[in-house]
RNA sequence: CGGGGUGUAGCGUAGCCCGGUAUCGCGCCACAUUUGGGAUGUGGAGGUCGUAGGUUCGAAUCCUGCCACCCCGACCA
């Protein structure tokens, strides 16, 4: 199977899609732009949606769930959300099917076309502040911190499995305010959680910034993102948090009694992360060999093959293991043993491998005589033969040891691939040969942002956070710039 | 929506120019030998050649319509 897996440098991207399919995350659907995510990748995203939705709770959000189905004229009450989203929604324009009667199979009976048209929800925001409405007329109903978990849908011209498909699973946070400051605090803690979900959980090192007027989400007054960088020198966009003032407030009339008698408009916040994660995911650790994983969201931790001839031996083996393996379950390690006599040990350490399990333990007879245990590392692919009595500890260190190492790696090649620039000529080249995030002047004028992006296709993916003021020269125009901002081709 | 291309077994393909009932590899099934890094041998199953029509004694092959998908551009979490 491998022996035909595109390598990593050549065709990212076909490397990227062939791993996507073989470590069985997910496989195109006859739906145009859909996937089917299968068992193995969606395990992944539910211990992600687990460890995310833990964290909302613990920020004092709640979960809810609103229509998939929003009445077209929502839609159009804010000005700048529409124009954003007009372009790739799903309509739904009639509500039953008929035989045709020159026999042509099933027909949209033209009788049954809706009165109003329900568009498939690109995002939730017109259903749910149209909701909220009728949720908030008194500061003491404030905030207002839900959480949905839902798909969504974007008619994308171009689609690719996790990064950009036209349905996807993602969770959208919801939130009403009844002060300005409120609302920016809460966009920034959303932007924190998501930044630690990424460094710590998937050890995919993120630069926390604020978009441009140009890259901002759509009614939004503000939009913060975490950048993410792929192995390619690509940017990743892998969560964003959006202030969004009074637009919504406003476009829905969502009006609140405050404490000093006056009636306002509430302040709002929405943050989402997507299953764009799982690409990031992908692109961030996989190898030649396949994906991997990082153990704290590795849906097998470790996986135990046994090598034997017949059951005798095979007995003997579980014999052995069992107890270690009780032991790894109790102290919450997610270990599976393929006992499988259906394929040969070579197959499934190819599999297992592919599939990115971090811990690979081989017992066989040798083992068994010697009271040992094979243990190899996927991150680094060494072996190494451990006595089973510190098999325990040993693996538990492992856990921790590659969790870590995936995320050194990660930022190392962050750091190696970030560069900064003064020059046109510089920039062009760092952008076109090395890739790659590059910080460079900009004059602070969406015609210039765009115009760079005409010429060589990179475009601002933020003004980071914390980000030094320094005065220099736009690399385009020349003209005066506060700061350097980030530029990088981006997915 | 513009420009280009492709539809043949679960997947990847040959055959098409020059018409005669479909090739090869992977995978699948059975048996045997194997089993510490994706085994080998033998045998076997699997096809409306995208679809509708036309030409012809005969169409995967030639002609026409339709459908689907892919690539390049505009768009994008």
């Amino acid at each position: 199977m491998a022996k035909n897996f595109p390598k990593r440098n050549e065709d990212f991207s076909a490397w990227y899609n062939e791993l996507a399919i073989k470590a069985d995350l997910a496989q195109n659907s006859d739906v145009r732009g859909c996937m089917i995510i299968k068992p193995y990748g969606y395990s992944i995203w539910e211990k992600m949606q687990a460890v995310l939705d833990e964290k909302f709770k613990e920020t004092g959000h709640v979960n809810a769930y609103f229509p998939l189905l929003i009445p077209k004229s929502y839609l159009s009450k804010e000005a700048a959300h529409v124009e954003g989203f007009a372009k790739e929604c799903a309509v739904v324009t009639h509500y039953r099917l008929k035989n045709d009667e020159d026999g042509k199979g099933v027909v949209v009976d033209p009788e049954a076309k809706l009165e109003e048209e329900l568009i498939i929800r690109p995002t939730s925001e017109t259903i749910i502040w149209n909701t909220y409405k009728g949720w908030i007329q008194s500061y003491r109903d404030l905030p207002i911190l839900v959480n949905q978990w839902a798909n969504v849908m974007r008619w994308e011209m171009r689609t690719r499995l996790f990064l950009r498909t036209s349905e996807f699973l993602w969770q959208e946070g919801h939130t009403a305010h009844a002060t300005q400051e409120e609302a920016i605090d809460e966009a920034k803690k959303m932007l924190e959680v998501y930044a630690d979900f990424t460094e710590n959980y998937m050890a995919m090192p993120v630069i926390k910034g604020v978009k441009t007027a140009n890259e901002r989400f759509a009614g939004a007054e503000e939009t913060f993102c975490i950048e993410a960088l792929m192995q390619d020198g690509k940017a990743l966009q892998a969560g964003t948090s959006h202030f969004l003032g009074q637009n919504f407030a406003k476009a829905f009339d969502v009006k609140f009694s405050d404490k000093d008698g006056q009636l306002k408009h509430v302040w709002a916040t929405s943050w989402g992360v997507s299953t764009r994660l799982m690409g990031g995911l992908i692109m961030t650790h996989s190898d030649d060999e396949g994906l991997v994983l990082p153990p704290k969201l590795a849906p097998i931790q470790v996986v135990i093959v046994p090598i034997f001839n017949n059951e005798e031996q095979l007995n003997a083996i579980l014999d052995k293991i069992n107890p270690i393996v009780t032991e790894l379950k109790k102290q919450g390690v997610r270990v599976k043993i393929d006992d499988r006599d259906t394929q040969r040990p070579g197959w499934k350490f190819a599999e297992y491998e592919f599939k990115g399990v971090p811990v690979r333990v081989a017992v066989g007879s040798k083992d068994l005589e010697n009271n040992t245990l094979e243990i190899a590392r996927r991150d680094e692919k060494t072996k190494a033969v451990v006595n089973a009595n510190e098999a325990l500890a040993y693996i538990q260190n492992l856990l921790i040891e590659i969790q870590s190492n995936l995320l050194q790696k990660a930022k190392n090649r962050l750091q190696e691939n970030t560069h900064t620039v003064d020059s046109w000529e510089d920039f062009e080249k760092t952008i076109n040969e090395k890739g790659g995030l590059v910080y460079a002047h900009w004059d602070g004028s969406t015609e210039t942002e765009k115009l760079i992006k005409e010429k060589i296709g990179a475009t601002i993916r933020c003004i980071p956070i914390g980000n030094p003021l320094q005065e220099g020269k736009c690399i385009l125009t020349g003209k005066v710039s506060k700061q350097r901002v980030l530029f990088a081709k981006a997915y």
